[in-house]
DNA sequence: GTCTATACTCAGATAGAC
DNA sequence: GTCTATCTGAGTATAGAC
């Protein structure tokens, strides 16, 4: 009955930004209400199953984000291939801020354990490949062939992130990217 | 004075199974004396700094292993560059149990954090791509290309990893082993 | 060196007033 | 819906006997 003190959507966005940073495990609740400024019963009012339950709303609000600025960008019928890959890969680098944030997906999945996330991490890996084959197909690619460099996008994201982060080097993920887009154009 | 109930190594080989299996945080004091057939107080004898010193144990201990049986497979002058690629390709199929297991060095610094680990794990990853950049001088590549080379096989087999697990698949590792492979061999 | 028993800390979670 | 206050359990870590 009484207002929100905040809205949903802010609070998403500050459970965000500290699984993020601290990871699941990492994330304490007292971290959590500060950074959302709700009380710690306050967020259990809104997530009657506590902090899993957060990590999952954040988890499908990423995933959301995913879909509409990613994965629609990359089937998009009203742009030609080369512009769905051109916003399609700028997305992605915005998505990790440039290489200097790791996939809070897979962090979460990680440290949760795969019994809350395992599937969709599968379903959602699956049509990461899925919409890139099918922007393989627009360049012209044979079905299996597209299938195959979908994967190896697929893989070298994943890659250069773990390797920028560990050398501390940005530059190694935009290369990766540069790289990515340079294969297709080259169809 | 009293007699090791169980050696050092034996210690380190438990050690190593239950972080692996269960992260930093995941895995918990109880766990580990199960594991390693000691109770919590001898561990802390044995390990006085606790968790994290154990920890550390493990991330040198996988990391000596690495340095014998792929970063000097690399560039063992008593093999042939082909040879070399067989072996250390071979050992790292085996460190990651064909794909079915994650990086526990990533893992672990992911976990404990950077303060730690970050400061090794950069320096293993320019290691890793020190090594395999030997290797692609030894078969015939320009130092700048041996050296993007090299990056770029870090970032498959990171990514590869990743992908393999998301999907649980671990073909997808073992192509990507291949591609590498052919990738040199096709110098 | 190893053990039993215990201390300490802090996390996640809940009760109930407002 | 939000809050203060509290509970409960698990985790790391220690003390001290053997």
């Amino acid at each position: 009955m009484r207002p929100q003190k905040v809205q949903d959507h802010e609070v998403l966005t500050a459970l965000t930004k500290v699984f993020r940073a601290k990871g699941f495990e990492g994330a304490s609740l007292k971290e959590i209400a500060q950074e959302t400024g709700l009380k710690k019963a306050s967020l259990y009012h809104r997530f009657p199953d506590g902090k899993k339950q957060m990590a999952e709303a954040v988890f499908n609000h990423v995933d959301e984000w995913v879909v509409t600025n990613i994965f629609k960008m990359l089937i998009n019928e009203d742009l030609t291939p080369e512009e769905r890959l051109g916003k399609g890969i700028k997305n992605i680098s915005s998505l990790y801020k440039g290489g200097s944030e790791s996939c809070i997906l897979r962090t979460l999945s990680m440290q949760i354990g795969m019994e809350l996330f395992g599937m969709q991490i599968q379903t959602g890996m699956k049509e990461w490949i899925n919409h890139f084959e099918k922007l393989g197909l627009a360049f012209g690619l044979a079905k299996s062939e597209a299938n195959k460099n979908a994967v190896q996008t697929l893989i070298e994201i994943q890659g250069s992130l773990i390797v920028s982060e560990g050398l501390a080097d940005q530059s190694v993920f935009e290369k990766t990217l540069k790289r990515i887009k340079n294969r297709y154009q080259n169809i």
